[in-house]
DNA sequence: TGCAATAGTTAACGGCGTTCACTCAAATGA
DNA sequence: TCATTTGAGTGAACGCCGTTAACTATTGCA
């Protein structure tokens, strides 16, 4: 481990200006306006340049993504720790931090959760590696709902039904986790499907035709969730 | 209302050949492979004929995601009709045919329920407008809900919680549907929700990382969720 | 028969990703 | 110190793309 030599610190600066760049273009114009000249352009630059430091578009794509998703970790992990430790606290703070970051930033929200770009599908499909920005992202959630269970046990639907449906279809999960009990990988599913349904739906304007108010019915759905999350009677 | 002529006979045949080979492209490579040129090229002509039919690509595009909105609406239509007149079931095989459709068209979802491209705001704004194909397509789980809970009424949030939340916020819902019990209108947007968000995070490979089979998980999600429409004890 | 509308063409403009051959400055090593 | 290698950046080119403009040929109708 050396100091980064002096080439190295001009090529990281390099590298980061183009990500901001290509950050800039993604905000202002969606992923479409995001392209190698217009880049370049901005930064004063001709677009072959930009060949030096990224293989091809697509991978200054897939390396913007990977930004975004620590991004947002980081975002929750904030929310989690300025949290005190009850778990269903916790998981309700990062679910707004989840929320807030996602509406502030639409664009950005579309290229790590909307449909993949044909190109990208290597990028997700790769996310069963556990060091993979996404699954560093989904793995947030998974340990206060853990603490959860083994403070006060939710209620859950039948463990054989859960096992019938899930049985041996959870290693990825459980790989990344070790010991999840079950109804734990159960509720993190319906858990993280829902506030993603709830978030893309509003990002994507996909219920504007129905609500006026997408942050009431958020906060109607986390309170009625975060009450399934109490102890069973 | 006067039999079509020659020339719009015409026309219309052109118009669905466009879309075909459209939806072609969008099939095998995703949205931005839809071009004009692509289109013309198969259809032995040039590009710019099919401004004739469509003023522009993204035109053309809105066009196909109308259709791909009636398409899956007809779906969900057969498979209610297809089942008796028990609500639940009703709404059980409607949300099996959702996620079957969307399964084997994921482009095509991805087109309609994904991140909207940057110049199709203007289609999924107009959402509001009741007659448009995507008003149409919800509406369609809208009334088995009323059904149901005239029959039975489901369990929901407490009705003032309900109303403090969304109170004046459903118009645009109610609007298209009259009488709609605010409970219905909870109903509907939370089952939408949660429907949507797990079709849709199958579709878009979003947990692949923790998941092997994510009909199961649906199959478990449609049970547990049709046990919560069950009448209060 | 003649006129107007329609469907199609070619050519062109500017933008895009990407490749190739090239230049020039910076780091390296004898 | 000086030659050499490495790296960053340029300019031209190829083949895509959407879109516009000017033009031609055909169809339908009065």
């Amino acid at each position: 481990m050396t100091a980064p030599t002096r080439r190295e610190r001009l090529r990281e600066a390099t590298v980061s200006e183009i990500k901001t760049g290509a950050r800039k273009l993604l905000v202002t114009g969606g992923v479409e306006a995001v392209s190698l000249r217009a880049i370049a352009r901005d930064m004063g630059m001709t677009a072959p340049a930009i060949y030096r430091y990224f293989p091809s578009l697509e991978a200054l794509v897939t390396a913007l993504a990977g930004d975004l998703y620590d991004e947002l970790r980081m975002r929750l992990e904030a929310a989690r720790d300025g949290t005190g430790d009850d778990p269903v606290a916790q998981l309700s703070a990062m679910s707004r931090a989840f929320r807030a970051w996602s509406v502030a930033h639409p664009a950005e929200f579309g290229l790590i959760f909307g449909a993949p770009a044909p190109g990208l599908d290597g990028f997700v499909d790769d996310c069963t590696d556990p060091d993979h920005p996404g699954a560093r992202f989904g793995a947030v959630f998974v340990q206060p709902l853990i603490d959860l269970w083994h403070r006060s046990p939710f209620p859950t639907p039948p463990r054989e039904l859960i096992e019938r449906h899930l049985g041996g279809r959870l290693e990825p999960l459980r790989q990344s986790h070790g010991e999840v009990p079950i109804e734990v990988a159960w509720a993190f599913l319906s858990g993280w499907t829902r506030l993603w349904g709830l978030v893309a739906m509003e990002v994507f304007h996909q219920m504007d035709w129905a609500v006026t108010d997408p942050e009431a019915l958020f906060e109607l759905e986390l309170t009625t969730f975060a009450a399934q999350l109490a102890p069973r009677p």
